[in-house]
DNA sequence: ATAAAGGCTGACATCAGTGTCAGGGTCAAG
DNA sequence: CTTGACCCTGACACTGATGTCAGCCTTTAT
């Protein structure tokens, strides 16, 4: 199985299965042309990193653990658990952050549209409207 | 005022300073030396990028409005709402994602535990425990 | 005069995965 | 033999505010 296959199988592009290597990620060998060749269970490990990437891991931490994952399940893994923790964490961490932005953010939206609108009763200060009053 | 005492009066770094002068947000006069001098009304400039950056504005988006906001009130710059209200957008998105990737987080770290307790039951599944099933 | 403190510019590093391009091999079909 | 599809490496760009360093100039105090 050749990159463009690899690639075109897992839907990940051909510069990124590259780097994925590079990380030392997924492995391959070298036909005497210089191409190199995947094992066909490199699909599932394309996935799995797929999967550990979406969920915000680096390359770095996730090959901490891959080749133990690919070779057992999960739960067999003691390095993943750490991770996943730290992660949570810094997530979390993160959530917090944005929301106080966000208050800040509706905070002064609301104060400049608040503004707005008396600025422009000064400039309507003339015409009294008694609708305005009723609701 | 010079840049040191500048930076000292609001907290900003040298450094800083000066990029915040190249993005534009700052104006300095050069004495003969080559030296930047400051109006004392930049310490409230500064304050005020300070606040934007908070918000998670780029120094692009605070270059747009800032120059009105100084000079006038926040709520007379038609340009500072937009910006609000595109920052926002990008902050709930965010949150969002950030909420999902913890979804799965936390998912994943149940099951994993799940896992292992299951492992550990077959590991000790020779003796018997009749607790276990009292509580 | 000299040393210390402060200012100046320009430039590289950071985080991290991906796009993209240049320049060059390889292989199969016409 | 040529064309097109596919592969290779190496390198730069990007996002964006900030740290940091080198190399040099100015001012002030000793």
């Amino acid at each position: 199985m050749k990159i463009g296959q690899l690639s075109e199988a897992t839907g990940v592009s051909i510069r990124s299965l590259r780097y994925y290597e590079q990380q030392g990620l997924i492995a391959s060998i070298r036909q005497a042309n210089g191409y190199r060749t995947y094992s066909p269970l490199t699909v599932e490990t394309v996935e799995a990193i797929k999967l550990y990437l979406n969920l915000g891991l680096t390359t770095e931490q996730i090959a901490g653990f891959l080749t133990c994952v690919i070779q057992n399940k999960e739960a067999f893994c003691a390095e993943v658990m750490p991770v996943y923790e730290r992660k949570l964490a810094e997530i979390e961490r993160q959530i917090v952050q944005l929301n106080q932005i966000r208050t800040n953010l509706v905070d002064r939206m609301t104060a400049l549209t608040a503004e707005q609108n008396r600025t422009i009763c000064e400039e309507c200060g003339a015409n009294d409207d008694p609708k305005r009053s009723q609701s």
